[in-house]
DNA sequence: TTCGAAATATGATACACATCATATTGTCGT
DNA sequence: ACGACAATATGATGTGTATCATATTTCGAA
């Protein structure tokens, strides 16, 4: 006797797919309690009831987005950079993440710098994921440096994790100073990047 | 014929400042949404009702408590720093914000650090408020340097931006990756920026 | 074409929220 | 002591919240 199958096999996966990723936009432009379980739902044209089919609690959803768009702006920001030669992707990288283009765009953008605060406070699945995504990061940047400069030592992971801080940090706060001064803020941080790198390389 | 005087006369600006800073130390813990108008009104001793004879709404407190709380960290990093000769304060200053004892206590700490993002995405007081805070704390580094130093020039503005934006993704860097990671990161971001200024004093 | 279960929808619960209208309290000048 | 009024309290409104129990739809398999 076999087992009836009402569905499409794969549309639930589809659903819930729909319903992350959309959620992972919305939650990066208006933060966690700013998007309610219901605006997630309506935005995925269902109804909020499903909700509880496809995730455990809102905090479950949370880290699924979190996955999702970590995992989707380093693939992003990946692809642009594979036109350039491996010498020049770490610069670039910083580049395009230290962009008016990615300043403007908390919704595609990374969740570290948008979410990253509000999800450190709390605790469960959704932090975790956060720091798994913090760890994608400094392994992504890791990954842009020529072949030879790869190998992991002290100094090289310091220079990684600085330099996240840095992105990080400046991105925020080209965000928070308002558009007129934004740009100017991307500037600074860059042009301070490009120095200690230059420095870094002696 | 005079008007009555029926309180003290600093009784009202005493209880506002008792409602503004306790409710600048339970936003950084808690974040904004996370804390509610009976909270804050219930942790200075009143009630809700008397709220709105203080501020005007929720935002114009939180524009408030923003201000408190970014003068008063400045303040209190700043008098730790006055025990040390003039050209360790930069460096001093660098080596509290990014210390355990500063990730471990946000409530206490950088509001920029724990509220910037969720600020940066609302429009009004309090997000100007944000703004004067970053640029209050540019100034607050820029006078930490040594006299001859402090005078103003692009390269100088690019190391003072770049240096508060690994300050401030450093600590949530740390704050957002765990407890057993939070020092490394802590101590690798110092170790990156105290590399970064050797190069640039040369 | 009908059956059954998977996917989604409806409806309800219990609570929290910002805000405001109105009542009460508390104390200073008289 | 008392009157006046600022400071605070009580109470209510309308809306939004996460979560869950139950109903309805949907469509592949028989």
């Amino acid at each position: 006797m076999r087992i009836a199958m009402p569905w499409p096999k794969d549309h639930k996966s589809k659903t819930r797919e729909k319903i992350v990723s959309s959620a992972a936009a919305a939650f990066r432009a208006e933060g966690i309690p700013g998007v309610s379980v219901d605006d997630v739902m309506s935005n995925a044209g269902l109804t909020h009831g499903a909700f509880y089919a496809h995730f455990d609690s809102k905090d479950d959803l949370v880290s699924a987005a979190i996955d999702h768009s970590s995992a989707e702006t380093v693939a992003r920001f990946s692809k642009a950079l594979d036109a350039l030669p491996p010498g020049d992707r770490f610069a670039g990288a910083i580049d395009a993440y230290l962009s008016p283009l990615h300043a403007a765009h908390p919704e595609v953008g990374c969740p570290v710098a948008t979410l990253g605060p509000e999800v450190a406070r709390t605790e469960g699945k959704a932090h975790r994921e956060l720091a798994r995504g913090i760890r994608r990061r400094l392994e992504w940047l890791r990954s842009l440096l020529p072949k030879p400069l790869q190998r992991r030592s002290k100094a090289r992971d310091d220079e990684l994790m600085g330099t996240l801080a840095c992105m990080i940090g400046g991105l925020i706060l080209a965000r928070a100073v308002g558009p007129d001064e934004s740009d100017a803020v991307l500037e600074s941080t860059r042009r301070f990047l490009a120095r200690a790198r230059a420095a870094q390389d002696r």
